[in-house]
DNA sequence: ATCAAAACATAGCCATTGCTATAACATTAC
DNA sequence: GTAATGTTATAGCAATGGCTATGTTTTGAT
């Protein structure tokens, strides 16, 4: 090891370290969440759209198989997510509902504002599922600003 | 199950299933492929910063443990990103070189672009460690647009 | 009322990405 | 040249998110 930070010269485009540390620890943990927003959205929309939202409609949707939604579901009822009727499908709770409510309109925001940009919108839909939850209150409400300053 | 496929009328936001699949495809390809890429755009900058990238070093950063950081190197290494040397730190190959450029480059755009919104600099750091990697190259380039645009 | 089809549950596997604890090996200082 | 220090390797564990294969149960059609 070279020197230990040089105090104010950064040389180079590195950060201090501890920042750098803090946007990967934040990362990591979006990345954990990912997953659930992902659920209770698209429950939410299933739900709007047909009435119900079953396991095996959720694993077509989600493009993964039916076992993997179950497991999953599991998970997000021990976390009073979603509550499971069987056979008569899955249902959110208010806090899933809250979630589901949140991730949505952070999701539509970051569409919409991708569409404003001129990104044509099936590469918007794609880039936006991924984007969506890296995405923290602050930059949001500019995209939201940006948005509004348009119309 | 209701309808499957109404026929183009969509009477709520929930969008065609296969584009939504492939959507959730390409998420998930995306979060695969990040942690190399984070690897290799961090092992630049060390490289670019003080000359060599030690494990310790590079585990310090990113926040892990070292034997975490081995191991994938290993896996980087058997990619044929990086080539290590012991006790003198990890190098890029060609390819790797090549992906943390343009990784690098992806970044800064991401992040210069949230900064040109009025996104504080902290914040924009650790929204675009996040971003980075599910921007495709179209939008990309509206991000390098709005920038040139403003300048 | 029965039985086929659909939906869900469960078991057991794999890969990935973390971790701690500990061993092995190089470098460097002396 | 040896000892202390720093660096890397390895073993073994856990959680997560996939999968296939195979039950079990409910529903709905006849």
């Amino acid at each position: 090891m070279k020197v230990k930070k040089a105090a104010a010269i950064p040389e180079s485009t590195l950060v201090d370290a501890d920042t750098h540390v803090e946007s990967f620890r934040q990362t990591r943990h979006n990345r954990r969440t990912e997953l659930v927003e992902d659920y209770v959205e698209l429950i939410a929309d299933l739900i709007a759209d047909r009435g119900e939202a079953r396991q095996v409609d959720i694993a077509q949707r989600l493009g993964v198989a039916q076992p993997t939604v179950a497991k999953m579901l599991k998970r997000l009822a021990a976390d009073g997510l979603i509550q499971q009727r069987p056979y008569r499908g899955v249902f959110l709770t208010e806090e899933g509902s809250s979630l589901a409510g949140k991730s949505r309109e952070r999701h539509q925001i970051v569409e919409n504002f991708l569409c404003a940009l001129g990104i044509s919108p099936e590469i918007a839909r794609v880039d936006a599922e991924g984007i969506e939850h890296h995405v923290s209150l602050e930059t949001l409400n500019a995209f939201r600003d940006f948005l509004k300053q348009r119309n």
